[in-house]
RNA sequence: UGGGGAGUCGCCAAGUUGGUUAAGGCACCGGAUUUUGAUUCCGGUAUUCGAGGGUUCGAGUCCUUCCUCCCCAG
């Protein structure tokens, strides 16, 4: 453990889902002696009579967790903020082309805002919940200063979902699960007796769940069928039903199939990859094969940057940054940055940089914040 | 209408001189991976070869009729 506790039995509220991560992260806090309570988020209830409203389940579980770990439990609604913070957000992306992370803009503004706002108000000195990250604090020229560093388990590491948290933020938040590894908390969690000990891990948007996606988005955002063409000779290979529903570097439900490439044409197919997107004419820009050069770029811009540590990061140092959650990370070089936008460019080309997804910096194992891609 | 060529899974495309269960790719579907969206990985997908007859122990592969499409003549 860092030394960032002020010292045992402080009040902390932490945010259950009714998945294992936060049962774990709980128990252990209560374990090390702090004064625990539990705190379950229900964001979102356009459909909670459909198919996929597992919150129903989640609530179950988290209860069930809390009889067990012996905390209080209390529900809170943040739908209303959800939709206005998160999900409008999600939308207008979505509909300007882009492919928006809406579970980054969930933890700055629902999960380490809204949430830690109600924990303060019900007397909270910190808040908790299962993520897998570290806070370190440390002094800096007098200064405390507050670092978000990766997981310990490298494969479980969601430091990128929290690059856009703030000093503030992370003043106040506690990651217990930062050090352990997976197996690690789902051994805890069996040995303890809680019944989600072996709970397959959520997947889908946060608070909205796994779902056939584009039928999702056409709830909100109808269709507007445009060309398909190839990005190399302008063909015409077939029609989409809307830009928003395809992604830079998308291979699924392009429905180009049994296409010739070239006369001498055997008959062996490369599959097409979303290249990019004319919004003026409404064309969707494809191309042939997983390596075509068209989705290999080794510069991008970045916008509506977030640096942790308040402060822009050195140009022309190396860093290292992931374009995408779950990519390896790159090793990189900020080219130029200013409050607007910063230019990165990678030592290697990256693959298929999809607009509106976030870019996110580390400097060894601290994540120094980011932005998002343009 | 004459002459030539072609019709095998949604799209491409292998199918030897007729011989056990009709390659492969793309698309599609399902699963795995995954707290976004993608990617990736694994699996599935034509009792049937344009249709009808026939030859044969056995036909997508031979014969025949019809249908359709393409090219050149017109």
């Amino acid at each position: 453990m860092s030394g960032i506790h002020d010292g045992d039995g402080m009040k902390v509220v932490v945010g259950i889902s009714g998945g294992v991560d936060s049962a774990v992260a709980a128990l252990t806090l209560k374990r090390q002696g702090h004064a625990v309570s539990g705190l379950f988020m229900k964001n979102w209830e356009d459909d909670d009579d459909g198919d996929y409203c597992s919150t129903r389940q989640d609530l179950i579980d988290a209860a069930a967790v809390c009889d067990i770990i012996g905390i209080d439990l209390e529900v809170v609604n943040f739908s209303r903020e959800y939709k206005e913070r998160v999900f409008a957000d999600f939308l207008r992306e979505y509909e300007a082309g882009r492919t928006p992370n809406p579970d980054i803009l969930c933890n700055s503004e629902i999960k380490f805002r809204c949430f830690l706002e109600h924990a303060m108000a019900l007397g909270a000195e910190r808040i908790a919940t299962g993520h897998y990250a570290q806070v370190r604090a440390w002094e800096n020229d007098g200064r405390r200063e507050f670092q978000l560093l990766k997981a310990e388990d490298g494969t479980k590491d969601q430091s990128y979902f929290l690059y856009r948290l703030t000093q503030t933020q992370l003043a106040k938040t506690l990651f217990p699960l930062g050090g352990l590894y997976k197996r690690e908390v789902r051994r805890i969690a069996a040995a303890a007796g809680l019944p989600v000990a072996g709970k397959k891990d959520s997947t889908g948007i946060c608070f909205i769940g796994e779902r056939p996606f584009r039928e999702f988005l056409m709830r909100y955002l109808p269709t507007h069928p445009g060309e398909i063409r190839s990005l190399d000779d302008g063909r015409l290979l077939g029609e989409h039903q809307g830009l928003m529903y395809h992604t830079v570097g998308q291979r699924k439900g392009l429905g180009i199939g049994g296409i010739r490439a070239r006369q001498d044409d055997t008959g062996e197919h490369d599959a097409w990859y979303v290249a990019g997107k004319d919004i003026a004419a409404n064309v969707l820009l494809v191309v042939q094969g997983h390596d075509h050069p068209a989705l290999l770029k080794e510069r991008l811009t970045a916008l509506d940057l977030n640096w942790i540590a308040g402060r822009t990061p050195r140009t022309h140092w190396v860093y290292s940054a992931k374009p995408r959650y779950r990519a390896p990370d790159m090793p990189c070089e900020i080219d130029a940055a200013d409050g607007e936008r910063a230019e990165i460019v990678f030592a290697q080309p990256q693959w298929a940089l999809a607009p509106g997804q976030s870019v996110v910096l580390y400097e060894s194992r601290v994540c120094l914040g980011g932005g998002i891609i343009a």
